[in-house]
DNA sequence: CACTATATTCAACAAACGTTGAAAAAACAA
DNA sequence: TTGTTTTTTCAACGTTTGTTGAATATAGTG
C-alpha cells in the first residue's frame, strides 16, 4: 500500500491532493467524483484508491494536510504573546494572523484550503468530526486569552461572541463573491486584507459591548 | 404535467418538498439522492420527476417556496419602520426579525429551511444564482437604512460590515452544533433567542466602531 | 546484471444514480 | 353510468459511481 507521508514525494499523491483540494473546496464532498479528481491531477482513477483507499480518506487527507500547520501556527502565535499584557485587538489579530499569512503566501492551494475550511465549518455533518479533532483546542485557548482582557465577561456571552467571529470568518474564507455583487465591485471577496483590516475593530467593539 | 402551485394541494408534491428540504439542508444538493427524498416522503421515485422534472428543479422549488415569504416579510418590516427616526439597533433588529419569527413558528420545515439558507449563503456555487434572485434587493434596502443613522460611513466599510453580519447570521442558521461543544453545553445552536439577543448589540457596536 | 518493492495503468465489476414511458389508480366532469 | 384528466406506481433504461485485482512500468538495492 502507499505511504504518502514523506515531505518531498516523487510520486503523484500530492497532485491528487492538490486536485481534490480545489474541487472539494468548490463543490463539497459529494459534488466531486474520483474521476474528476484524477482527471484534474492527470492520473489514473485507480491511483487515488491506491494511496488513500477510499474517497472519504482522500477528503480527510486533504483536510488534515494543512490543518495541523494552521493549528500549530495559531498555537505559536498565541503562546508567544501570552504573558505580555495585551489589548483585545492584539489577541484577535493573533487569532487571525495565521489565516492571513496562509493567504499571503500566494499559494492557490492555501486559498482553496481556506474555502474548504469554510465549507467544513458551516456544514452540519463535517463540523463535528473534523473541527473537533484539530481546531477546537485552539479556540479554547483563544477564549481563555480573551478572559484576561475581559474579566467581567460571562462564559456564555464569550462563546456566543466567538460564534459571531467564527461566522464572519467562515464567510470571508468561503469567498462566495457575493460582496462583490452587493457592493457593485467596491469590495472584493478575494481581498483578505480589506476583510481582516475591518474585522478586527468590528469584532473588538462587539466583544466590549457584550462582554464588559 | 403537474402544476403544483396551488395553496392546499391534495397531491403529494408538498410532501416531496418537505422531505427534500430536510435532506438538502443537512447534506447539500449533491449529498441527497432522489431515492432518499422519495423514500422519506413515502412516495415513488418517479413522482418527484413528474412534478418537478429534474432534481435541480426540486432544489429550486424548495428554495423558492419560502424565499419569497422571507423576503416579503423583510420588506414589510423595513418599510413599516422607514420614515420614523430609528436607532441602529432597531434597524438591525428589523432585519433579523423575519428570521426570528420563522424560527418561532416551531415549524420544523422553517428550521430546515434556515439551515438550507445558510448552506446556500456559504456555497460558492449556489450563492450567486440563488441569493441574487430574491435576497440581494432586501440587503441593499437594509444598507440604505443603515446610512441614515451612520451618515459618515463609507460605502466600502458598510459593505464589509454587512458581510460580517451575514457570516454571523449564516453560521447561526446552519446550526452546526459546534457552539454546544465548545461551550460544553452552556450555549445551544438551537437557541436562536440567545443568538439574536447578543447579536444585535454585538453588530451595532461593530458598525459604530468601523462606520462612524 | 537480477531481485524486489513501489508506483502506475488497464479493464472491468456491481451498485446506485437520474430519468423515462407506459400502465394503473384516483379524482373529476358530464 | 361513461369519458377525461390528473395523479401515482411499476419496471426498466442507459450512465456514472466508487472500488478492485491483475498486469505493467518505474525506482531502488545488492
Amino acid at each position: 500500500m502507499g505511504k504518502g507521508n514523506k515531505k518531498d514525494e516523487g510520486n503523484k499523491s500530492g497532485r491528487i491532493l492538490d486536485a481534490a483540494e480545489e474541487l472539494f473546496s468548490q463543490r463539497g464532498f459529494d459534488g466531486v467524483t474520483m474521476r474528476q479528481i484524477s482527471t484534474k491531477a492527470n492520473v489514473d482513477v485507480a491511483l487515488a484508491n491506491y494511496y488513500f483507499g477510499k474517497k472519504l480518506k482522500v477528503f480527510y487527507a486533504v483536510f488534515d494536510r494543512r490543518a495541523s500547520l494552521l493549528s500549530d501556527s495559531r498555537r505559536e502565535v498565541l503562546m508567544e504573546s501570552s504573558g505580555k499584557t495585551q489589548t483585545l485587538e492584539q489577541i484577535i489579530e493573533a487569532f487571525l494572523l495565521p489565516l492571513k499569512m496562509a493567504q499571503k503566501t500566494g499559494d492557490p492551494g492555501w486559498k482553496h484550503y481556506l474555502a474548504l475550511l469554510a465549507y467544513v465549518m458551516t456544514s452540519p455533518v463535517w463540523s463535528k468530526e473534523l473541527m473537533e479533532r484539530i481546531f477546537d483546542k485552539r479556540v479554547s485557548e483563544f477564549i481563555d486569552a480573551l478572559k484576561t482582557v475581559l474579566p467581567k465577561a460571562k462564559e456564555k456571552d464569550l462563546h456566543w461572541c466567538y460564534h459571531y467571529v467564527s461566522g464572519a470568518l467562515a464567510l470571508t474564507l468561503a469567498q462566495t463573491g457575493r460582496i462583490d455583487r452587493l457592493s457593485e465591485g467596491q469590495c472584493l471577496s478575494s481581498d483578505f486584507d480589506a476583510a481582516y483590516e475591518r474585522m478586527i475593530p468590528f469584532i473588538a467593539a462587539g466583544f466590549r459591548e457584550v462582554c464588559s
